[in-house]
DNA sequence: GCATTCGATGCACACGTGTGCAAGAGAGGC
DNA sequence: GCCTCTCTTGCACACGTGTGCATCGAATGC
């Protein structure tokens, strides 16, 4: 790096010719993959480059070709374990594919998100990934409008073009029944906070019907605003105490540690001698020794890969918009009676 | 919105002038606060920006202007709870200022993150935070030379002038000792990961030497990557077995909670009675009824607060680089003997 | 009525890049 | 020696914005 370089300027492709002794297209090509140019001539512009610290300005770049690789990610309660994970990983994920992730982190409130949105759309970004929370559809609309793509994770507009990324909730609410129908238990609850997101109301419907089907009528407690531990410990004093509950499922792993600690040390209850608990999502702290909960993979692995399709997909000339569902897979921990699993390691 | 704008075309201000009729100067200033434009022209512009759906480029403004509003934000492990809290919390308070995020998770490798400044400095950021890691120096001095300013927070690289954050963590591992000597602790341990991060180390060496000036001497016990739950583990089973340790500060809540379960589950011993146990952080987790843990609050909206504090100071003209050291604060919870809180709940 | 001041408006340039087009250079065929 | 073809290079334009400068009109002071 050369010392002569005024503090705060950046150096520029003109900067960078004038030392090589040629052109600037012809330093715009040496940095261009496959443009016509001389051998030499590239190995001396990308020496001289180097000398001076030549960075491709990538305002100009983009503005230049209409299209960015920024990624717009949208996202609510981030220090929740299970989005905390999901955005790390998606993060690499377009990292490593050479996008860059404009973090958009927005209170729970529509409005919030719809403003973040739309000045994300200031930058001219190449797609918008919706994590957590649900966009305004007039918002998800005048993106489509303007030809930045839309993917949605674990969320539905059944109204609009979309492309959408969801894991398979239904199937492990059913199964969470049907663990804990093999379990012998007999009276069913499920617990969730009041908030009717796609994600929930699919775990709580399916787990319902499956217990129906099984001749057993679920209970549904559905209270607070978010579905986070304090919730699930309010879930158990309400719960515990006073039915006869033997079996439940918590739509959250949150919300079943919660569950988990105010049964044990507040109600006096055993788990899963007196009761079985089923959670969601496979959080780290999930198989911890203090809980060795019983849940449901949601992997996050495949949630990113099915977005990076989406968005590949999306750079293409053909823009078919469509829904991949990621299958989920029950982790047998000691949370549900009689099924604890040997080895509780994941 | 007008229906008439052809798809993957956004607006531009020329538009809103021919709908307007005016020059495209008018336009620019309609959006400029305090500049000379009679109100009814700028009330006819705004309407007819509104109509069409008009939105800035970003890509071009700050082209022209040499100077964004994105910050680069760099982290790693950012599925870690205290690393994720830090992250919403700073990032909320960036898009609460006006300013965006651009994430640069970082595998662990300082190749990687040097790899990855380099790479946002092509879209010419206003300023780089560091959360996480520690970038080499070569590339932190090449954006202090390219006029980017870069914001440390809890690292230290003494020999250039950078804007440090740091949470007091001498001060923490000091009273963790104090703490555990007026609990009567005689055989004292600090468990740590291999890792030679400053915050570690701090922490680690105040706690040592309060416990010299105390008349006894800490066994270190440090090892693995990362300072995580398994790890914590391993250090309870190495530790607790043997060694007749009474008091055991872990420089990390995630490894104090991995040392309380293996220390209650796996090697038959009760804390507080046998043993206590102090953290760091003060993670969401630590406050679960299944832990108590006792620990330091380390506060994220202090740290992000002085960030941010640093990001506006170094807007201005006068750039006075700093360090700014946040207090922590003891929460006391229970597994610390005799000393535990009435209320455990932070 | 005229000079002066002041606010409003348009023109033109700059920011840094990619690329179509034309021109030039060199090689090869006859 | 001349024509043709290929490879390389530079010119010039476009992307969309902010702003200095000049112009113009109106209002005000005398």
């Amino acid at each position: 790096m050369s010392e002569q370089v005024l503090r705060g300027a950046f150096v520029t492709a003109a900067d960078v010719a004038r030392r090589a002794g040629v052109s600037r297209s012809a330093v715009s090509r040496a940095f261009t993959p496959g443009a016509s140019i001389s051998r030499e001539v590239r190995q001396r512009i990308l020496q001289a480059a180097d000398h001076l610290g030549y960075r491709v300005n990538r305002l100009a770049q983009s503005l230049n070709q209409a299209r960015s690789n920024v990624i717009g990610l949208v996202g609510t309660d981030l220090q929740q374990p299970f989005h905390a994970e999901l955005l790390a990983t998606l993060s690499a994920a377009l990292l490593a594919d050479g996008f860059q992730c404009m973090l958009l982190n927005a209170a729970n409130a529509e409005h919030d998100i719809g403003a973040l949105i739309a000045r994300v759309l200031e930058y001219r970004v190449a797609a918008i990934v919706v994590m957590t929370g649900t966009p305004p559809s007039r918002i998800v609309e005048e993106c489509l409008n303007n030809g930045v793509p839309v993917v949605l994770v674990n969320k539905l507009l059944p109204k609009l073009a979309v492309d959408t990324v969801i894991a398979d909730h239904a199937a492990g609410g059913r199964l969470a029944a049907e663990h804990l129908l093999a379990a012998g238990c007999r009276r069913l609850a499920v617990v969730s906070s009041g908030a009717r997101t796609v994600s929930l109301v699919e775990r709580i419907e399916a787990f319902c019907a499956r217990a129906v089907a099984g001749g057993l009528k679920a209970h549904v407690w559905q209270q607070g605003a978010m579905t986070d531990y304090q919730t699930g410990r309010e879930a158990a004093r309400a719960l515990v105490a006073k039915s006869g509950i033997d079996g439940v499922f918590c739509v959250t792993d949150l919300l079943a540690m919660g569950f988990l600690d105010a049964t044990r040390f507040e109600c006096g209850r055993r788990v899963p001698e007196d009761l079985s608990v089923i959670g969601f999502d496979d959080i780290p702290q999930a198989a911890w020794s203090a809980y060795r909960l019983t849940t449901f993979r949601q992997p996050v692995g495949d949630l990113a890969a099915a977005v990076m399709t989406m968005i590949r997909s999306a750079e293409g000339s053909s823009p078919r918009h469509g829904l991949i569902k990621v299958p989920v897979r029950l982790i047998a921990r000691s949370t549900v009676r009689g099924l604890a699993a040997q080895d509780g390691s994941a």
